[in-house]
Formats: C-alpha cells, sequence, structure tokens
RNA sequence: GGCCCCUUCGUCUAGCGGUCUAGGACGUCGCCCUUUCACGGCGAAAACACGGGUUCGAGUCCCGUAGGGGUCACCA
C-alpha cells in the first residue's frame, strides 16, 4: 500500500465555522445492531445539535473490513429513523477515507510527529510478557521513536510521538477537570503495517474534517481522548469540546453491551412492542433530567437539552419504567397509528391478512384497547379475539365462567339482543343490563360468561364495546355457539 | 493489577451551604372507582455508602475508606 501524499490543503471547517455553529456526531461502528447506549449516544447529540441551531452528522466507522457489515449499517439506519434521529448532510463512510488518514499520517511523520516502528508482533508479546513479570503497567517504549535506520520495505507500523513527560488534562463537560500523566499514555498506532489508519487516527481526522465541535460520546472513550488529543496538538488542529456520558448498564449493574444483555433497537420495536416515543422519553431521562418533568415532548426535549444537566454516574436500566412510559404513549397515540403498528403482528398470529374492513375494525378497537396495554404486543394479542371465527378456542378461566354461568343467562341474553333492530350502543347496553336486573343477579354475574362466549377469554374491554365491535351478526353467532359449549365438555 | 471515573428511596432522578422533619417518577403495598383487565383517584413504606475534616451551619465543599464502573489491541 502505498504512502499517500499529503493533501496540501488542511480541510478543516474554516474559519467562518470558528463562530457559534455547533456540529455534533454520531459515529456507530457497523458490527451488530444499533443497541440502546448507542441509541442514547445518538438522541443526546441530536437534541444537542437540535438546540443549539447546529448540525448533527451521522459516520458510519467502517474501518474494521473484517467485521463491518452492511446488514449492521443498515440496522442502524433503520434504527436511528425509527427515532426519528435523522442527520444533516450525506451519511459519512469512514473506510473511503482511508487515504486522506494515510495522509495525515505521512504528514506527521514528515514533521517528526511519528515515527516508523518496526517492533514486531513477538518482540511486543515479549515487552508484554516482562512487564507482567516484574508487575508494571505495560506501554510501548518502542526504541524505533528516535531511529530514522529503519528498513522501508520491511513491514512496520506508524506510531504517533507522543509526549512522555508531564501532563494533560481535558475540560469535560460531563466529567469535569480529568487529568492523566502522559507517561501513562505510550506512542499508538496511527498506520497498521498494511497501510490501513486506526480508529485513533481516523476518529481525529474526521472529527477534525467534519468540524465537530462537541464530541459526546459514551465515557468508555474517556481514556482514548487523551491519546486523541495529542494527535489533534501534534496537528496544530482546533480541540473540540468533549461529553464522556456514563454508561447504560444493565439492571445487574454490569455494562450493557453487545455481549451482555443488549438489544438492537428494533427489537425493543419488533418483540418489545415499544414506541419510538416511549423509548425516546426513556433514554432522555435516563443521565439526563429536567427538575421534576418525566413525560417529555420532543419539542421539549429541544427546548431544554443542555449537557450540564447530564449526571456523572452510571445508570440501570429499568423496563418496568419504560413500559409505563409506553403505555402512556400508547394511550395518547391515535388510533390508526396504533392500528398500523399492531396489524403485521395481528396478521401473524389470525394467520391471514387483514382486509380494509378488518383494519378499519382493528382502528375502532383501539379506542378501548389501548387504555389496557403497556406493549404493543399486549394491543395486538388483545385484538385478536376481534377476527377469530366462532366457535372460538376458549381459554381455560374462559370455559369455566361459561360453565359456571347461571342457568340459560346467555341464552336469555342473546334472545334480547337478537330481538335489537339497530346495534346501537344503548340498545346493547340496555339488552343487558335488563337481563340481569330481570333474572335479579349483578351485572357482573352476566358480563363475564357473556364476555368469555363472546371473546374466548376471561379478560377483554368493556363488554358493550365488545358487542358493539363485534357487531350484531358476529356477535350472534358466538354466542349460539357458546351455549352448547358447556354440555359438549 | 496500573490509571481514570462514580456513589440521594429497589430503579431513574430533583437538590447546585441554611427554604431537606430530602421532592418527583417507576416499581411495591393498601383503599376507592368498577361488568373482567387496565386507566384514573387517594394514601403508605422506602434514600443522602462509611469515617474524618472545613464552616455558625453539609445531601450540598475537601480528604480518606469501602463499594461499583470504565479502560489498558496492528477492535472500534
Amino acid at each position: 500500500m502505498k504512502e499517500a501524499f499529503v493533501a496540501s490543503h488542511n480541510p478543516t471547517q474554516s474559519d467562518e465555522a470558528t463562530g457559534a455553529q455547533v456540529v455534533t456526531r454520531f459515529a456507530p461502528s457497523p458490527t451488530g445492531f444499533l443497541h440502546i447506549g448507542g441509541a442514547r449516544t445518538a438522541l443526546f447529540n441530536w437534541l444537542f445539535a437540535r438546540h443549539h441551531g447546529g448540525k448533527f452528522l451521522l459516520r458510519i466507522e467502517d474501518t474494521d473490513r473484517a467485521r463491518s457489515t452492511d446488514a449492521a449499517i443498515d440496522a442502524i439506519i433503520d434504527g436511528m429513523q425509527w427515532l426519528s434521529l435523522d442527520w444533516d448532510g450525506d451519511t459519512v463512510y469512514q473506510f473511503s477515507r482511508a487515504d486522506r488518514h494515510a495522509a495525515v499520517a505521512q504528514e506527521l511523520l514528515e514533521k517528526g510527529e511519528a515515527y516508523r516502528c518496526y517492533l514486531t508482533q513477538d518482540e511486543l508479546a515479549a515487552m508484554r510478557t516482562e512487564a507482567q513479570e516484574k508487575r508494571l503497567p505495560f506501554r510501548v517504549r518502542s526504541p524505533w521513536r528516535d531511529r530514522t535506520d529503519g528498513d522501508l520495505s520491511v513491514p512496520h507500523v506508524i506510531r504517533l510521538k507522543a509526549p512522555q513527560d508531564g501532563e494533560v488534562t481535558i475540560s469535560d463537560k460531563v466529567q469535569g477537570d480529568v487529568t492523566v500523566q502522559n507517561a501513562e499514555l505510550d506512542d499508538f498506532i496511527l498506520l497498521r503495517s498494511d497501510g490501513t489508519p486506526t480508529y485513533m487516527l481516523s476518529v481525529v481526522v474526521d472529527d477534525n474534517d467534519m468540524g465537530i465541535t462537541h464530541v459526546i460520546r459514551g465515557d468508555d472513550h474517556l481514556n482514548n481522548a487523551f491519546r486523541q488529543l495529542a494527535l489533534i496538538r501534534a496537528m496544530g488542529w482546533r480541540e473540540p469540546t468533549y461529553a464522556h456520558v456514563p454508561l447504560i448498564h444493565g439492571a445487574d449493574g454490569a455494562k450493557l453491551s453487545k455481549r451482555h444483555g443488549a438489544l438492537g433497537v428494533d427489537a425493543y420495536r419488533d418483540e418489545l412492542g415499544f414506541l419510538p416515543e416511549a423509548v425516546n422519553n426513556y433514554l432522555l431521562r435516563l443521565g439526563w433530567g429536567h427538575g421534576d418533568a418525566e413525560i417529555i415532548s420532543r419539542d421539549e426535549a429541544i427546548a431544554w437539552f443542555g449537557i450540564d444537566n447530564v449526571g456523572r454516574s452510571p445508570s440501570r436500566f429499568d423496563f418496568k419504567k419504560l413500559e409505563n412510559l409506553n403505555g402512556h404513549y400508547i394511550r395518547e397515540s391515535e388510533n390508526s397509528y396504533l392500528a398500523d403498528i399492531a396489524k403485521p403482528r395481528v396478521e401473524k398470529l389470525v394467520g391471514r391478512a387483514l382486509s380494509d374492513a378488518d383494519l378499519a375494525l382493528l382502528t375502532a378497537a383501539m379506542e378501548s384497547l389501548k387504555p389496557r396495554a403497556k406493549t404493543m404486543i399486549e394491543v395486538a394479542d388483545s385484538a385478536l379475539f376481534l377476527f377469530e371465527t366462532a366457535p372460538l378456542n376458549f381459554e381455560e378461566k374462559a370455559a369455566q365462567q361459561l360453565r359456571d354461568a347461571p342457568d340459560g343467562i346467555l341464552a336469555a341474553v342473546t334472545a334480547k339482543l337478537r330481538a335489537i333492530d339497530g346495534w346501537s350502543a344503548e340498545d346493547i347496553e340496555h339488552a343487558v343490563r335488563s337481563t340481569s336486573e330481570e333474572a335479579g343477579l349483578g351485572l357482573g354475574k352476566l358480563a363475564q360468561p357473556l364476555r368469555a362466549a363472546l371473546t374466548g377469554r376471561s379478560v377483554s374491554p368493556g363488554i358493550f364495546d365488545v358487542l358493539a365491535l363485534l357487531g350484531r351478526d358476529n356477535s350472534l353467532a358466538r354466542l349460539d355457539a357458546a351455549h352448547n359449549y358447556p354440555a359438549g365438555t
């Protein structure tokens, strides 16, 4: 791989960008789905940019060719879109900028800020073991730092000649001033022996070239920031403002990662039935607060968000709270919006495509279904009774309620219902109530078996709503079919 | 292990020296509403990790201890 020559101009956003324009970015590596921690990082960056009227960019860090996949890129973009986190300009693919990265390494070499290091893997391994034996922290101290007599035809890497004395302080917007001794850092690799840039080089170059003013990311990157700063200074570039946000932990307190319980946002949507509004709201409140505000709209979030209010300690993911928020947003949502989301799952469970009439029914049913669900999974499941055909498959509890029904009560209510001319809510309610009254029973004694007969379940929306939704013919058909049920068992 | 960071109810948080007998939310537990389940309403239990300072006064500032987390690749 040839060493590309240095681009003659520093493409940093120039002079006029020195102004107040805020530019943030989300820079995921496409080695898996968009997990919940990444989603929050994206949200914070997006919110910060929108709050300041700046730009929010998306950069795919695909320099690890072996692990990056197109499927992961799609999943990330899909997740961002689902959460309505739109980015400005084109998506930047880091790998496509490899030449530029290499050029910067070359420039550093020429400026004497970097050097060619011929240390082999074996030598490195030996140094590592020696450090371990002496119980000293391992730092690469390359003998090539001040040598220039290497054989260019031999494979070698390019390392940054990082400062060895003194200390660096980063004034992090979340963590405060954090100081590290330069002796703790070593000469990290800029260019691998195959000529490809490392992450450490790529981020710095891209952040600079993209004019990133604020780097908001997980605090697992805090240590990297010091190394990156050394590189930025070696190039004489403008230093971004850093904000390292504490990570999200699982319920057990350990870091939530791809190998530890983290799910992709697509799973929150498809398998767990969460609404994007709820996920956004929940994520926003994880590590950030604004007084007593819990339910926060997007506009409010933009107006209120600031890094100042981001906490410094890691937070645990709590599904119960997410569910509560989700229930809230389900209740607040339009019926048609909910029906559209529930439709695929309903079709899958019912085993057939929903017709336009079916969808209209599903939509109408949302009014009474949505107050009782915490997830869209529950919404879809609770809607299934609408699309089943008599004779129903009765749940055990429903079957029992049918058996326990007072003698003749179902036949009585069926007769009354059948006698109704139209199918108005008033008539339905009257038919049912009068039946129970005439039988000298509480409404509950009739409502439960009626519910069982109509839905096959012991739990459903209010019985009058069920009757109305099912319609006259369907309701009567189910009742007729249910009359025989107890005897049949 | 070295380095770095963190520590208010079970959980997310408010609190930015006195208004804290510490507030809100989720969860939990009662009660009410009620045709089931939810929704909703009312109420309860529940926290400043520990030890030293500084100060007239500390949840709020400083230092230790303990606990937790992160990071130490030719991964990102």
